[in-house]
DNA sequence: CTATGATTCAAACAAACGTATGAATCACGT
DNA sequence: ACGTGATTCATACGTTTGTTTGAATCATAG
């Protein structure tokens, strides 16, 4: 089986499709575009791939199966080495969000594309890339909302749970770089390489989503922390 | 001149396109979808709106004309009470972020609808959006930022606006009410009518942002509070 | 060297896209 | 009642979309 220039064509289309789904998103995007950039013929994608839609699916399966299996070894070894004891919220916030923000210097993983491509996706409307994020990330999810629970037996479950939607849109919206408001005014001059975007980001993020996560409950007067873990 | 038919038709194009956009997203939604769900000829937006890229700006100029001058009402209120005096950040973030989400309760002003196509928008990939949210947000964002710069002397700038951005996020994706990764899982059947999302995210929502903003700032050896304003 | 299965290729498919056209219809001042 | 400008309508235009086809080319095993 000559699966030299076979698997060669599957990552250049994979390479091409995650840069330009992160540019102009998923129908922004033609197969055409893909096609070109990637060098290969048109109907290279079909043959591959089969369609469009699996296209978009093994262009994220790629890099989610390695994060999100690196997520579950660093909450591992930290939850072997607590030895049954809660584990710092901290520790937990980090094993997610600063494994997330680590790829951005790993080229190997998709760096800076993917993670931008990522941030874009979780608000993407198109309903079956959302079904198939959730598969992808149901196990995960299910661990570190474990985690959280256990880490915060004070603070009742379905605050943790919007706390951790919070934490994700301020990541998404973070790592998305698109910076829809303009934002950024001269101050950023400063910044002599991009490059050590992720450098300034990840400390920055991980104190505004632990100062988040630990603020004081809202109205104290009703749902208090009655419904304990 | 007969404009009675007339802005009918065009506020039924808007709404239709509204509700459109924020299901399938810009490049996801075809003229024929919007005409057809709003009853009127295909002819009928270029006509009233000359292309689908002024179309979409309508749909936002109509709803942010008025949430931005809202904003800056209750801003400009609050300085005048001041009287010179900084303002709590509590006091800025609700005027930003809380008169964002009371619209959620507001059908007049485009209600949730609205606020789950800003939501989603904001990691919109399509160049022409951003530049137009830009132009459209600028002014309020730099009144807002100078009020926060005046409220948080010790911090510096630059970590401000790093907050701001983390702030926009978890508020675009939360409003989004996408839930890409389905956080949620069998706690949210207790709520019984899903109307009073809104009641419940807002103060949870700013106790979360305002958690976020007033964390200790990251790395205590370089980059400290030498820059205060 | 030849046979075989995997891969690439140019070309075409029907369908859907945003937009434009000109006639038909409407509301309304005179 | 008539004329005029605004609006609606059916229809078509030229592209572009994702996908498919069948022949050409490749690598490799016998």
């Amino acid at each position: 089986m000559a699966e030299n220039r076979s698997s060669d064509t599957r990552e250049r289309i994979l390479d091409a499709a995650e840069r330009l789904f992160m540019a102009h998103g998923y129908e922004g995007t033609s197969m055409r575009q893909i096609t070109g950039e990637a060098g290969v013929n048109l109907a290279a994608v079909n043959y591959h791939f089969g369609s469009k839609e699996s296209l978009m699916q093994e262009v994220f399966r790629r890099r989610l199966d390695w994060l999100n299996d690196e997520r579950l070894r660093v909450l591992d070894a930290m939850e072997k080495e607590a030895a049954g004891k809660p584990l710092k919220p901290s520790q937990i916030v980090d094993a997610f969000f600063g494994t997330l923000l680590r790829m951005a210097d790993d080229e190997e993983h998709g760096g800076k594309i993917f993670l931008r491509l990522l941030g874009r996706t979780l608000t993407e409307p198109s309903e079956f890339i959302r079904t198939f994020l959730a598969h992808e990330y149901a196990y995960v999810m299910e661990r570190f909302k474990e985690a959280l629970f256990r880490s915060l037996p004070d603070v009742p479950k379905a605050e943790i749970v919007w706390r951790f939607h919070f934490m994700l849109g301020a990541t998404s919206y973070a790592i998305a770089g698109t910076d829809a408001l303009r934002l950024v005014t001269d101050w950023q001059i400063e910044d002599s390489e991009p490059e050590d975007r992720a450098d300034r980001l990840l400390p920055r993020l991980m104190s505004f989503l632990l100062g988040g996560l630990r603020a004081p409950l809202p109205g104290g007067d009703h749902q208090s922390k009655t419904e304990a873990a």
